[in-house]
DNA sequence: GTGAATTGTCTCTTACAAAAGACACATGTA
DNA sequence: TACATGTGTCTTTTGTAAGAGACAATTCAC
């Protein structure tokens, strides 16, 4: 489309496996990928690195980071040359909170939960094709089971994966699923076919458990929550260590079961 | 100075520049736009009425708003002609929180201080120059005193916005105060001085309450939160019936320093 | 000290995004 | 039946924003 003559300017940086270098971005797109950046980093940083980060233009950058804090959507840190997400993100993003009963009532079960079994659990939904920890609660054991909200882990590594994409296509579950995401943690390679498989079977049985997936000392209990459609809107799940005795698993996925159906019931 | 802020009411500039006027804007600027336009509204829109409520072009605004859902930052609500704020800025909102100490500890005691006392109370701060509801818990009492996060008021109309800009210069404060902002909800006008004074006396006496400012009804006292530098970074408030004894108030205005100043120590 | 690297601001150019407008297809309503 | 009103997707045009690069003012390394 753009390259008649083929090679223009490329810039000589950038040998990390970023695509979306190319030449001229819409504003737009450079502060989505700024406000992604930062979501990943999970830190302040300053605007030269920012830029360096998203491989953008330093002037490009300095004047969009300067728009952004003028909105508010993001602050500048303490000494004045780092960045990082800003109080309007906040209360943009409570009123996403507020305008969503579903996320609502799940953060408070999800704390319930977590309170009453002391174990760690979360609240887990698709966002934009990929799984996302939504809200995460830890429990009361000595060794902290990592799961920070906002955290994305391919699909095929969790149990609340297989429940998520109930009732989706082949093709649709195909593409939402990259080579990589098939590749376990522990080195095996998972075969698409299997995990189309797998949730099948978590759809009827109604609930998925899987062992040492995402790490080998871990098991994942997860729940669907259901729409008033019938589709699988979120869901809830425990991590417990690998070793929890049988009765206790099936204990704790019954109780699960019950918080995340109640859940489901709109209103 | 400040700029950038083409929503409803407009900070009494020049008359020279009219931003109404259909010259072409920034992509940025109109998401910015429309971000805000959301965040007023409080509800999904049709991207029509969203187009006609930032004044921007249909055509531009079908794009803009195609690319912030596919960025996750908006979506599209049920029969998906309409739009609202995203997950991914309840995620983005959620890092803010984490990367933020004080709002974290502040939300939590202000949510521990409505419980105790059974009234209304808030976190507020300063958000782009303007007042602003940061997080609040509503009290026991029948009648809702009405309070919403994310709700800005004019300073001058707040016990809070006292506070807040102690130690400021007179010149700063006039900047940020427009002559509407003067005008209070009862119809009197304040005069910038007498404004300007109850902020010296805030400063001094460390905490503030004011009756029936923003309405007839409610007392508001408020107490500083400082920064490690010593600068008011928020304030705790709590909203009252404005019959409430004067020995009740001393209490609680007692209970509410006691709380802030807890919330000003680092850690 | 000296030189290299980083930061923040500025100017100028042109590639390209915002805007205008036409279109097809729904609705509703006189 | 016509006649307005709203919606979503095109294409075309042109005003301007993204980007390159130069600059001074810093910081850092030695």
């Amino acid at each position: 489309m753009q390259d008649s003559n083929g090679i223009t300017d490329q810039p000589v940086l950038g040998p990390a496996a970023d695509k979306t270098s190319g030449s001229r971005e819409k504003g737009l797109n450079r502060v989505l990928e700024i406000l992604e950046f930062l979501h990943v980093t999970q830190r302040a940083i300053g605007i030269g690195d920012l830029a360096k980060g998203v491989n953008a233009p330093r002037s490009t950058t300095y004047t969009l980071v300067r728009s952004l804090v003028d909105a508010g959507l993001l602050e500048m840190e303490g000494d004045g040359n780092r960045v990082y997400f800003g109080k309007k993100l906040y209360l943009y993003g409570m009123d996403y909170v507020r305008g969503n009963d579903l996320l609502r009532r799940g953060r408070q079960e999800v704390d319930n939960l977590s309170r009453e079994t002391g174990e760690t659990s979360e609240l887990c939904m698709l966002q934009s094709g990929r799984y996302t920890i939504v809200h995460s609660s830890p429990g009361t054991r000595p060794f902290r089971i990592s799961s920070a909200t906002g955290l994305q882990i391919p699909l095929p590594w969790t149990a609340s994966g297989r429940l998520l994409l109930a009732g989706l296509e082949r093709a649709t579950i195909r593409d939402m699923v990259s080579e990589s995401d098939l590749l376990l943690p522990d080195g095996r390679r998972l075969q698409l076919d299997d995990f189309i498989a797998d949730i099948a079977t978590a759809r009827t049985t109604g609930y998925c458990i899987t062992s040492g997936l995402v790490d080998a000392y871990t098991k994942c209990l997860a729940a669907p929550v259901f729409s008033a459609a019938g589709n699988v809107e979120a869901t809830m799940c425990l991590v417990v260590p690998i070793d929890t005795a049988k009765e206790k698993t099936d204990e704790l996925v019954a109780l699960l079961r019950e918080r995340a159906a109640r859940l489901s019931i709109p209103g």
